[in-house]
DNA sequence: ACCTAAAATTGAACAAAGTTCAAAAAGGAA
DNA sequence: TTCCTTTTTGAACTTTGTTCAATTTTAGGT
């Protein structure tokens, strides 16, 4: 029986991930204790330094599923198919505030981790990211077939971190706190207007 | 001697406010720590709650100052008269993330403090909000005579949330961290086209 | 001046919470 | 079974915000 430990670590990330997970939905990352996660899994406190570094690589692995989820559903988002490219940025902006408002919890773990100072981001944060950035990317293509690649990166940056900041304002309710189908509304408000 | 305690205690909350500006402009405000500051102040550690409710409120008053000063900032980038409103925006825009960098730690604690959930933000910060969105609400009421105030204000925080999005994500080193200019570029490239 | 009661200040102690590590338990080879 | 290595455990350590009993200061009355 080699890999038994091997196993038994497997079997306790995936359940502290899960744990974790859900800990984060219900009560948001800065309410996840690492006592909380031990009592759920039913292993020692110290147990979970087994597997992971500290809770910060926890959450960063609960956060890799997420920007995964994210990523899948920004995607699903085109595959009823839009005529324009402008209806898919707009398709895929919606996507992007839809995932954000339905798993807010977990959204927000992705912004809210503490990272060290003058790190960078993981790969797959990286990779997720140049994902998202490829999808929005394409129909820029198709509307600017006449800007270079440096100039597309630009506007596929500009893009993205405007809806987010419009998503990012608007879910908050302390401060703006804007009605669903206002934030939709603003989403093709600055992409209709960017886009052409 | 009938106001010598507020007096002392009015000297000790400028001090403290004071230190802990400091302390968030340095180092950021997750490493504010009340024995720093009691240690900077000269007070006893205990002192600091006979001030502030908490460390958070102390928080919340440096942030007052701060949002004052960034509305200062923003006023008077307009000082230069730019011609167009598009041009005012832009200068308004740009005046915001040049605050936002040069008081990187401060103008993030605005937003990364911890509020309680399902409370309202405190009046001076929706007020000084409204103040922002006064300012860019003028231009366009020149670009767009015929909108109503709900289009307007719809539009008003449109553009702010852009612009606060991509100087978030921009000046975030770890994840796409883009250089100043191409933040001011990315500005320009936005609000030109959305307000026209 | 002195005394005294109320008010304010102090900092040691308390209560979380993340992390560590000596000791115990489990695993595996001879 | 025995002995050594690996793994797991949870009590203890550390840090940090907050409290509160004890001390000091203040202010009024005599």
């Amino acid at each position: 029986m080699a890999g038994k430990v091997e196993l038994r670590r497997a079997a306790l990330r995936t359940a502290l991930i899960a744990h974790a997970k859900a800990r984060i939905t219900a009560d948001g990352l800065k309410n996840l204790r690492a006592r909380d996660l031990a009592k759920d899994a039913g292993c020692a406190l110290g147990a979970i330094y087994n597997v992971f570094g500290d809770l910060n690589d926890l959450v960063l692995a609960v956060n890799a599923e997420t920007f995964h989820d994210l990523g899948a559903s920004v995607a699903e988002s085109l595959s009823d198919a839009p005529q324009t490219p402008t209806d898919q940025l707009i398709v895929m902006a919606r996507a992007y505030h839809h995932f954000a408002a339905q798993n807010y919890h977990l959204w927000r773990a992705l912004f809210d981790i503490e990272r060290a100072p003058g790190e960078a981001a993981p790969e797959w944060y990286l990779a997720e990211m140049g994902r998202l950035f490829a999808y929005i990317d394409a129909p820029l293509s198709v509307l600017h077939p006449n800007h270079d690649a440096e100039q597309r990166t630009l506007l596929t940056k500009a893009l993205f971190s405007s809806v987010h900041g419009i998503v990012l304002l608007g879910l908050d309710e302390a401060s703006s706190g804007v009605p669903a189908p206002q934030i939709d509304e603003m989403i093709s408000l600055v992409l209709s207007q960017l886009a052409s």
